[in-house]
RNA sequence: GCCCGGAUGGCGCAAUUGGCUGACGCGAUCGGCUCAAAACCGAUUGUCCGCAAGGACAUGUGGGUUCGAGUCCCACUCCGGGCACCA
């Protein structure tokens, strides 16, 4: 009958936060009458599961099963483990089903952007079926904006030829085959996706240099949702941050579109996208992006040294760029390609901001002046971003100054900064923008900005950009427009480890989908499935490893039209696949007919949480890792799953919590050195390390920084129930959290005193009775009630602790006085415990008498009469400062407050003899006399 | 550089959202129990002045609004996170 002390084997936990607080509020809700479907992470499982077989040599199936076994021990050492939990193993060949099942949705979709949406708005996937039969009946042209070279002239459906046909559909499917520079990440021997590189050019797992390369590769059209995405995000209840995350990362602005007419090309122009369209007057050069498609057609054979206009003499040597003064425009423009192409991103960051590029040869018209002005080629301008192509207006925008610096372009300024700018850059007001030393980007009065046709000086910013735009769109010389940063989804691996394409090529290489009754496609055995690590400059194309099961790729298939030999895709899906949908799947995990059915779906998914707005899951516990990779790829699936009808909410997860992350100290040497946390000494707040000074800093808890702090001991120690309760009390759940071993001893202590205030240590006996509580006790009790709900249903279990800390100190000085517990307090404590505490409030209740299981009790109500006073004791301020206090009836008058305040013997004297100017008095609240 | 958070005792953190700052826990000090230590139990614990009663000062810094500011406004400092040549 000693405290019992439920325990675990083997863990290893880096941040227990989520799983715990994920657990405690799903026990909460389930006792609240909530239907609770608890999702540990899809790749929660410790070590994702390559990485394991990388670093131990073995086959990543292998692993697996004992991976995910593993897991369940170190959640069952924390007390996690409970019958609402599901669980799916990746190798689940019906995970691999229906993976490739959506992917084939996905593929087999397109995006109408007219298509109006049920709630309001325009634009959503639908079949590609649909979309053959709009062509062929010729209610939808056959020109296509996504790749407008495949049909410019609009050749009607019926005259195109079955190789364009069927090049214009796959142009439109929402996976598509591309190639286009990628992140090629050598040490990882895979390409990855925008979100999986960090912002100093570096893969986010393993930290390897990234490159840019041209690459044939399949993508998934995310950016045809970024309007959706994006305005979606108001129907959520999530962090702001997070939200703000996401926004940045689509990233939309608005502005408009203009041409601008090449010399010496007929009909060929340059489209740009400018947020200040109103500068457009000071547009005095032009940049291409490095990989822009129009390169080839306007370099010219000579450098056009005759012919430059007069504005800029002769033509400065640094434009014919770094290479040599002797080369041919086509030959600096291809050298700059080469020069840009081949520097990685974290090369581009090492080489800060400074501006290269080279003059193309060529010139354009600026529409509003009519001047000619050169285009140049330069990596700052990407190929990636609106139209790859920009006019520069080096007054007004801080890189063009650099660049118009560095190669001595004419600097004009069609905005007028206001005089305290001129001020502050110790200048006099007016003067030339060439002598600035910065552009001025703020607001100001346009000026210089005047032609036949239209004119926007003395207008400030916004009135001078609805002024040209409108002129722009009338003249045919440009349009309103909206860019986003968001790009299209690289979805391709080059690794053994993932879910196979559902596709296979024909002799031609055209992509075919496979039927779904040939799914799932699952990975061959292979004794070599590592991915091919080539060097930074090795020009061969990656090869993924299962280009090298030659049996397996070559498969002989009847698709329709007899049989006849395909070649496998050899890439694979990223690990996002599965993370996409894995919530829809832990609904239904069993089921072979459907990915989820559909009354499943629809029973969990729909309104549970009363916001009938976005529905989805109704509370995700998870880190804020995943803002802009995993919760943004999730929302895609959703929405396109949402659009052909598969699920029936908008919205996967409705209420987003962030938990925070376990830190710990961390100490680094003289050189800067992580040494080992757990042998540094402290004496006087000095730290040493084997007898030399050390820095002191938080950090997260790894093997990187030798911080880790191993539960085991705590559980072996003082049991899962302490563990859980310290991290539940540490603090805030969405904060991280300095680990502090020594503080655990608070936690343990309220439970051993619970325990033994429920049992005698000694003899076993139950020191219980049913007789009611005090009535200061039985109040104490309600209030508890009360707060520990109320901090329960958001997330605050660190205060909702402290109650729990002080009722029980009552019922301490209860069992002291009386020797016995009163039933009342005993099993409301339980219950409130329960969550938090589950081993020894089931073993609580259990000794109570009670049969069944605790976890299935309704939560604890309070009794509304407990929770009112018949008096309250309220602070008398003079001045502002406290004074003294009084009793007042709950419920007293304004005249009562008073009189009760003027009655306190300290107050009265205080104010005797001076003039009370004002009283302020907040009823239940305090009383407060001004005085002169 | 831009966008989010945050800063309260020796420490982790509370504060009914403008109304008694520091709940709860750790640590520390003193005491009890013990041959002794651990464990356990009790008391004290923001700082300063004071024997005490009591008083003054205190929520990163400097201003402001208010009868009253940790909370609201303005300017700044530091810490954490995210983004970053995005036209």
């Amino acid at each position: 009958d000693m405290f019992p002390y439920p325990s675990g084997e083997g863990l290893h936990v880096g941040h227990p936060l989520g799983f715990i607080g994920t657990d405690v509020s799903a026990r909460f809700m389930r006792m609240n009458g909530f239907n609770v479907l608890h999702a540990m992470g899809y790749d929660a499982f410790g070590l994702p599961a390559e990485q394991f077989a990388v670093e131990h040599g073995r086959h990543p199936r292998e692993t697996t099963d004992s991976n995910i076994a593993n897991m369940r021990r170190q959640l069952h050492a924390l007390g996690l483990g409970h019958d609402a939990r599901r669980s799916i193993a990746t190798t689940d060949p019906q995970y691999y089903r229906w993976t490739q099942w959506i992917f084939l949705q996905i593929f087999n979709a397109w995006f109408d952007e007219d298509a109006e949406l049920a709630g309001g708005g325009k634009g959503r996937a639908r079949p590609i079926d649909e979309l053959i039969t709009e062509l062929q009946s010729g209610a939808r042209a056959t020109t296509n904006d996504l790749v407008p070279d495949l049909n410019p002239d609009g050749t009607p459906w019926s005259e195109l030829d079955a190789a364009t046909k069927r090049a214009l559909i796959d142009s439109y499917r929402l996976a598509y085959v591309d190639e286009a520079p990628v992140n090629w990440c050598p040490g990882l021997g895979t390409v990855l996706a925008n979100e999986e590189v960090t912002a100093d050019g570096r893969s986010e797992r393993g930290n390897h240099p990234v490159f840019r390369r041209p690459l044939k590769q399949w993508k998934l059209r995310i950016t045809a949702y970024s309007d959706r995405l994006l305005d979606d995000l108001a129907l959520l209840d999530w962090p702001e941050s997070i939200k703000t995350m996401q926004r940045n990362w689509i990233g939309r602005s608005t502005g408009a579109s203009a041409l601008f007419s090449v010399e010496e090309h007929e009909g060929v122009d340059i489209e740009v996208f400018t947020t200040r369209p109103d500068t457009l007057f000071g547009a005095t050069y032009m940049v291409l992006a490095p990989e822009h498609p129009l390169l080839d057609t306007i370099v010219p054979s000579e450098w056009p040294d005759a012919t430059l206009a007069a504005d800029f003499g002769d033509m400065p040597v640094s434009w014919k760029g770094i290479f040599g003064a002797d080369e041919l425009p086509s030959g600096a423009v291809r050298k700059y390609v080469e020069f840009a192409s081949r520097k990685s991103e974290l090369e581009r960051q090492a080489e800060g901001r400074d501006k290269t590029g080279v003059f193309t040869g060529a010139f354009a018209t600026n529409p509003t002046t009519g001047a000619s002005i050169p285009i140049f080629v330069a990596d700052y301008v990407l190929m990636g971003y609106g139209t790859g192509a920009i006019m520069a207006v080096p007054a007004h925008d801080q890189r063009d100054f650099e660049f118009a610096q560095e190669f001595d372009l004419p600097i004009t300024a069609v905005v007028q900064p206001p005089d305290a700018w001129f001020a502050s850059h110790s200048l006099d007001v007016g003067a030339p923008a060439n002598e600035w030393p910065e552009a001025f980007t703020g607001d100001g009065v346009a000026i210089n900005s005047t032609n036949e046709h239209v004119s926007l000086d003395g207008m400030v910013v916004d009135d001078a950009k609805r002024r040209i735009t409108a002129w722009l769109d009338a003249t045919g010389g440009g349009a309103p427009a909206v860019t986003t940063k968001l790009r299209d989804w690289l979805f391709s691996r080059q690794r053994y480890w993932g879910e196979p394409f559902p596709i296979v090529y024909d002799a031609d290489d055209n992509p075919i989908a496979l039927p779904e009754s040939m799914l799932p496609v699952l990975l061959p055995e292979m004794t070599d499935f590592e991915p091919t690590i080539l060097a930074e400059d090795d020009p061969r194309p990656p090869e993924p490893p299962l280009a090298r099961a030659d049996a397996w790729v070559a498969v002989e298939l009847d698709l329709g039209d007899g049989e006849q030999f395909y070649r496998r895709e050899t890439n694979t899906m990223p690990q996002w696949a599965g993370s996409c949908w894995y919530y829809l799947r832990y609904l239904d995990p069993t089921n072979e007919q459907a990915f989820v059915d559909p009354a499943v779906e629809e029973y969990w998914m729909v309104g549970h949480h009363g916001d009938p707005n976005s529905g989805g899951v109704d509370l995700y516990v998870g880190g804020a890792e995943h803002a802009v990779l995993h919760l943004l790829y999730a929302r895609f699936w959703h929405k396109v799953l949402f659009d052909l009808g598969h699920v029936s909410t908008p919205e996967p997860f409705h209420r987003l919590f962030n938990q925070g992350m376990i830190t710990a100290a961390a100490y680094t040497d003289e050189r800067g050195m992580y040494v080992p946390a757990e042998q540094v000494v402290e004496q006087g707040g000095e730290y040493t390390y084997e007898g030399a000074p050390v820095d002191r800093h938080d950090g997260k808890m790894g093997k990187s920084l030798k911080n880790a702090v191993t539960p085991d001991d705590i559980y072996r120690d003082y049991g899962a129930d302490t563990l859980r309760l310290y991290e539940m009390f540490m603090g805030p759940l969405d904060a991280s959290r300095p680990w502090n071993t020594r503080d655990i001893t608070g936690v343990h202590t309220l439970l051993r005193r619970f325990w033994r205030n429920v049992v005698d240590e000694d003899t076993g006996a139950l020191r219980v009775t049913d007789a009611p509580a005090d009535d200061e006790t039985r109040r104490q009790l309600h209030r508890t009630i009360d707060k520990v709900r109320a901090d329960m249903g958001t997330l605050e279990f660190n205060t909702a602790i402290a109650k729990l800390f002080e009722l029980n100190n009552r019922l301490n000085v209860v069992v002291a006085e009386t020797g016995e517990s009163p039933l009342e307090v005993v099993e409301a404590m339980a219950l409130m415990l329960s969550p938090l505490a589950p081993h020894i409030a089931e073993e609580v209740w259990s000794r109570l008498g009670h049969e069944g299981t605790i976890t299935y009790e309704p939560f604890p109500e309070p009794d509304p009469s407990q929770l009112v006073d018949d008096e309250v004791e309220i602070p008398v301020q003079i001045n502002g400062k406290v004074r003294g206090k009084v009793r007042v009836a709950t419920g007293a008058d304004d005249t009562a407050h008073e009189a009760a305040a003027r009655a306190d013997v300290k107050v009265a004297e205080l104010l005797d003899g001076v003039e009370i100017r004002k009283v302020i008095i907040v009823p239940g609240r305090m009383v407060n006399f001004v005085v002169a």
